[in-house]
DNA sequence: AATGCATATTTAGAAAAGGGAATATAAGAA
DNA sequence: TTCTTATATTCCCTTTTCTAAATATGCATT
């Protein structure tokens, strides 16, 4: 019951789910997250951190980057159920075709670096 | 999206999942529920409607009572995709095999008559 | 009409969640 | 070591959610 709540709460929220859609198309780092969203780097990071203790998500360090991916949700039921449909939800929708399309112009390289 | 979210958000507390679990096996009414549940009153009200506007339970009256089952989610496939999973789940969980148990023993025209 | 009963709604207080600025941490570069 | 940079955490504030007592509504019975 536990794990099945944390993963409804954590995908009960419009952000989460647009950094769920954005991870369909591809590994990201937290600043391309907080960048495609217009959100401080701190919400991100909570956001994923709710999505990661879900089970919704993974990360793995790649030196100063840390990479978020769906995760392959072999030990969460719920997490991988979720994960599988959400792939075919609300894709014409215009908020997430507009990210979705704004994607590819979101790079580390060019957008964290100051 | 605000459809789906509406549904995760529904979902996402455990009072509103077994209340969802015991429709599951019968429609009940409001005194039933809260009596089940050990909530008060205008608090299972509040929870059955959140689950209505979300569209994964229905209410029809009949005479005092309010009769609420699992709505059949024609109109929303968030909803009916919950429903039909949330069928399988968690139905080993403790908390979910001792409401059932107890169902039979909550009838309105035992309870809620005072 | 008038009363009784099941449910809905309002109200108010407490708890939880969301947001971002500021700070801490950790890893690479100098 | 010291500096820089990406991310995590802390802190504080605002908004939302949850709970239940109190009140309102609506139907049925008398």
């Amino acid at each position: 019951m536990k794990e099945l709540i944390k993963v409804m709460k954590a995908a009960s929220e419009p952000i989460r789910i647009k950094i769920l859609k954005m991870l369909e198309q591809r590994v990201m780092c937290v600043c391309e997250i907080y960048t495609m969203l217009g959100i401080a780097q701190s919400t991100a990071s909570k956001h994923l951190k709710i999505l990661e203790d879900a089970g919704l998500v993974t990360s793995y360090k790649d030196g100063l980057w840390v990479n978020f991916m769906l995760a392959d949700g072999r030990q969460n039921p719920y997490a991988s159920n979720l994960l599988g449909n959400l792939k075919h939800w609300i894709n014409e929708e215009p908020a997430i075709l507009d990210l979705i399309k704004e994607l590819p112009n979101a790079q580390r390289t060019l957008i964290c670096r100051k």
